[in-house]
DNA sequence: ACTTCTCTCTACCAATTGGTAGAGGATCGT
DNA sequence: ACGATCCTCTACCAATTGGTAGAGAGAAGT
C-alpha cells in the first residue's frame, strides 16, 4: 500500500486539527473521512489527545526541518531573513494546515504548547543568536533580539495564515495574491530591519 | 441589580469563546460559571450560535469605537499609527478575550466572519485611505496600502495576543513585559514605515 | 495443522451536547 | 384581586462524544 493507515490518520488529523481545531474535530468525522471505523483510529492511538500530540510532533519536525535547511547554508544578513520568510511562505501555501496547527497549539490553554516548544526551542535560540550577531556586525538595526523575533514571527505567520482577514480586506488569496503578499511582506521586513 | 443577566451571559460568553473557542465552550459550563441554569441562557438567546453572533457584534463595536476615538483626533503621520497601536495594546492588556475572539472569528470556516467585516469594513477603508494619503504626502514609505495594512494588522495583533508564544520564547507576560513589547513593536513599525 | 501477531471490524457504553416543553414564582398595571 | 409579563427553574430528549470489550479475518512462523 502507498501509505500506511497510521500515516493516513495523521494526515487527516493534521488537516482537521489545523483548520477546524481540536475541540471541533470528532474521531467519527475523522474516520468517515478516511473510510474506516473510529475504533481503527483508536487501535493506533490510545486517545484523541494522543493523536493530537503525534500530529504536533510531526508538524514540529517538518517545521524545524525547513528552518534547519536554510540555517545550514547561512547566507547572512537580510538575505538570510528573506530566504527564511520565503521558505515559510512556501510551506504556508503548500500545507496551510501546518501553520494552522501551530496557531491551534499556541492558543491559550493548549496542553501541547510545551511539546511544541521542546522542538522549536533550539531553532529559536539559533535565530536569536543570529539576530544578535547581525546587529553587532552592523548589518541590522539594533534592538532587543527576542522582542524583534516576536515581531517577525507575528508578522510572517499572520500574513501567511490570516486568509479570512485578507478575504475580508478584499485581498485575493490566489497564488498570484500569495506572491504579491510575500513580496510586500519582505519589503516591509527589510525596511524594518535595515540599519539606520 | 448591577448588571442584567443578559449582559452577564454575554460577558462570560466573550471570555469563553475568546479563550477556549466556540466548539470547546459548552452552554452547561457557561451556565455553571454564572451560577444559573443552561435554560436561562437559552431564554435570552435562541441558540449557541446566536450567543456567538451577539458576542461578535458587541466585541466588534467595542473594537470599532477604539479606532474611531483615535480617528476623530487625527494627529497624522507615524504619530497617529503609534497612537492607534497604543490603544489596541491597552485593549489587549485589559480585555485579552476581545482580541482572542477576533482570532476565533477570523479562523478558516468561521460562520461569523461576514458579521465581523460588516462592522470593521468602514474603519478598514478609513485606515487604507489614511495610509494612502500619508504616502502621497511623503510622510510614509510608499507601498501597497492594503498589503501594508495586512502586515500592520498581523504584527500588532500577533504581538498583542500571542502570549503562549511569548511564554515559550521566555518573554515575561507581566505588565512591565507588555510595556516593553509595545515599545519594541512601535520602534519596529516606525522603522518599517518611515520614508526612505 | 496450529499458534501467534497484526489489523479492522461490530457491539456497546456512560457522559455530554444543544435544544424543547412547560411549571412556578415574582412584579407589574388594572 | 387579577390577569399579564418577565424571568428562572425542573424535567426531558435525541444525537453525538471519546472510549472499552472483544470477535474475526488474514498472514506468517513453527
Amino acid at each position: 500500500m502507498a501509505e500506511s493507515t497510521r500515516e493516513r490518520i495523521l494526515d487527516a488529523a493534521l488537516r482537521a486539527f489545523g483548520t477546524e481545531g481540536f475541540a471541533a474535530t470528532s474521531l467519527d468525522a475523522l474516520a468517515t473521512e478516511l473510510g474506516i471505523r473510529k475504533q481503527t483510529i483508536l487501535y493506533y492511538f490510545p486517545s484523541k489527545q494522543a493523536i493530537f500530540e503525534a500530529v504536533v510532533d510531526r508538524a514540529a519536525s517538518d517545521l524545524v526541518k525547513v528552518f534547519e535547511e536554510q540555517a545550514a547554508r547561512d547566507i547572512g544578513g537580510l538575505d538570510q531573513v528573506e530566504a527564511i520568510v520565503k521558505r515559510v511562505f512556501r510551506l504556508a501555501v503548500r500545507r496551510p494546515q501546518l501553520l494552522g496547527l501551530i496557531r491551534e497549539v499556541t492558543r491559550p490553554g493548549s496542553l501541547s504548547i510545551d511539546r511544541l516548544s521542546a522542538h522549536t526551542a533550539p531553532i529559536f535560540e539559533r535565530a536569536r543568536d543570529f539576530l544578535q550577531r547581525e546587529m553587532e556586525a552592523g548589518r541590522m538595526r539594533f534592538s532587543d533580539p527576542e522582542m524583534l523575533l516576536l515581531s517577525l514571527y507575528s508578522t510572517v505567520v499572520g500574513v501567511a495564515t490570516e486568509l479570512e482577514v485578507q478575504r475580508a480586506m478584499g485581498i485575493s488569496d490566489s497564488l498570484r495574491g500569495a506572491v504579491a503578499r510575500r513580496q510586500e511582506l519582505i519589503r516591509f521586513l527589510r525596511a524594518a530591519l535595515e540599519p539606520a
